[in-house]
DNA sequence: TGACATTGGTTTCATCATAGAACCAAAAAC
DNA sequence: GTTTTTGGTTCTATGATGAAACCAATGTCA
């Protein structure tokens, strides 16, 4: 067998995300979707990315309860594609990408983009917390078999 | 030009954040570092990765700061891979992966293993929050355009 | 001391996925 | 009614991946 090695059987959350929606192009598809973006070629001018390969994507994102494929009121074969509840809850992920990104892969002067809160135009935090609201990072923090419900 | 696109130059940090750790198994040892792992057979066994493959991502993790290779005691050939301080940065995208995963990826009844806080043992909590302290959506959010310092 | 297993890889090869370009149909614009 | 735009599909060459074989350096055991 030489297809790439699906994740999906195994009981790691993480893994699972990864396999829905963890290849090169899935997550920033959904990024421009959660930064407005509805049409095959809005997403294909702002990714640079190979069409053949946006279709499949489109697909699979929409077969997977990422994205819905709506017609467009003008004509029936134009699609628009909007995250779903299930897609919005990715958001997260994108925070913690962007916030990792900005901390470590730009230079101090680079010029750069950001996620603000739209009220008060300030960044956002994100926090991981236990449930007393002590902040935890990686050291405070382990995994923890779930004994099967019955 | 057929190599795969590189994001690197993308000024989106969630672009370059995905040019880093957005392959298919770089976030799965990531995810198995945090657990502890330390050994390429260690990897190798836990991901079931071809080990040519994993070998060459080990070693990319390495050269952009995710991982330190660190020779053991026991023979200056054995390396350790560690998680530098910026590899622990990763650890809210892994939460936040983790969360949707739980969430969406798993059937009612079936077993799962989860984050826990290691002092009280209770899940954890991720939050994106203004400064202010209010909750925010992806709706609440909006990507600015950092205008150049300097 | 010698035989065998284990670790930590590298090399080789067949197959799959991707990028890029050409192509096409339907609708929209002119 | 001709051209342009949108939204794809098809085709082909090449890069990436998985599997297996191979190898060197240690470790284990008698």
């Amino acid at each position: 067998m030489v297809a790439r090695k699906s994740l999906k059987g195994d009981y790691c959350p993480s893994a699972r995300a990864l396999d829905v929606i963890g290849d090169w192009w899935s997550l920033m598809i959904v990024r421009d979707a959660f930064d407005g973006m509805t049409r095959f070629s809005e997403f294909q001018k702002s990714l640079g990315i190979a069409r053949n390969i946006l279709a499949e994507r489109l697909r699979t994102l929409v077969e997977r309860g990422i994205l819905v494929a709506v017609p467009t009121a003008e004509g029936r074969a134009r699609m628009e594609y909007r995250l779903t509840a299930m897609g919005k809850d990715l958001f997260p992920v994108m925070v913690a990408l962007r916030q990792f990104g900005e901390r470590h892969l730009f230079a101090p002067q680079e010029p750069r983009s950001r996620l603000v809160d739209r009220a008060a135009g300030r960044p956002l935090r994100l926090d991981i917390t236990a449930e007393d609201g002590r902040a935890i990072g990686p050291d405070e923090a382990v995994i923890e078999k779930v004994p099967e419900a019955g």
